[in-house]
DNA sequence: TAAATATGCAACCATTTGGTTGCATGTCAA
DNA sequence: TTGACATGCAACCAAATGGTTGCATATTTA
């Protein structure tokens, strides 16, 4: 799970999900030519999202096609967020309560 | 919302995400004792995540207690993640009937 | 087969990051 | 008021990160 905070972390990562989130199976030089950057600097985001299963590759010839594996978001949201989420209109509720308890 | 996904890719910053959670209002102290680092270490982790706006503090005196502030993490959750859960299922199937196709 | 195309690998570099140590400041309590 | 305690600030350092360039390999296609 950490590695998939850290791929999640940088700006260029999440664009490259969200491109392939608009179109799915796209090709390493398809991904490159939205991304203002060298092919070697999106091939070494691409193998961090990889490695985090982020995303899936398939092999196509001389070109390898890309697919966003949303599972390991959606068990960030789960096992994670959801925690903080269920009690965050409680610890809203506290944190004003507390702030006007002590500066008056 | 960059700085709260840099925030979030720290496993000390989320340690110290989910101690605050268990128990709110934490001096910085208080803090330090289960991180097994110098406290010097520890404040710049709690500055990171107050910057990102995921912590808020309110001095007391000499000491310094720490609210965890949910809302940003929400907004992750609903905005960011929201998008490729809803998909889940779909770029799943996409997936494997591809995977079945291309590969007899 | 030869040229063009798509990707892979490795060395290298600057900046950021995560940590340290040392000292300063502010507040409580005897 | 003085000593102890909680926090703040700054310089410094090693390692990780994000990017580059150069060259190698494999697959089309003319």
């Amino acid at each position: 799970m950490d590695a998939v905070f850290r791929a999640l972390a940088d700006p260029t990562r999440r664009q490259l999900l969200d491109s392939l989130h608009a179109r799915n199976g796209q090709t390493l030089n398809a991904l490159c030519a939205e991304m203002d950057m060298t092919r070697q600097a999106v091939t070494k985001h691409l193998a961090i999202l990889e490695e985090a299963n982020l995303v899936t590759t398939l092999r196509k010839g001389r070109e390898k096609e890309h697919y966003l594996n949303p599972v390991p978001i959606n068990e960030i949201a789960e096992r994670w967020i959801g925690k903080f989420e269920r009690h965050r209109l409680d610890a809203l509720s506290d944190l004003k309560k507390r702030l006007e308890r002590e500066e008056p």
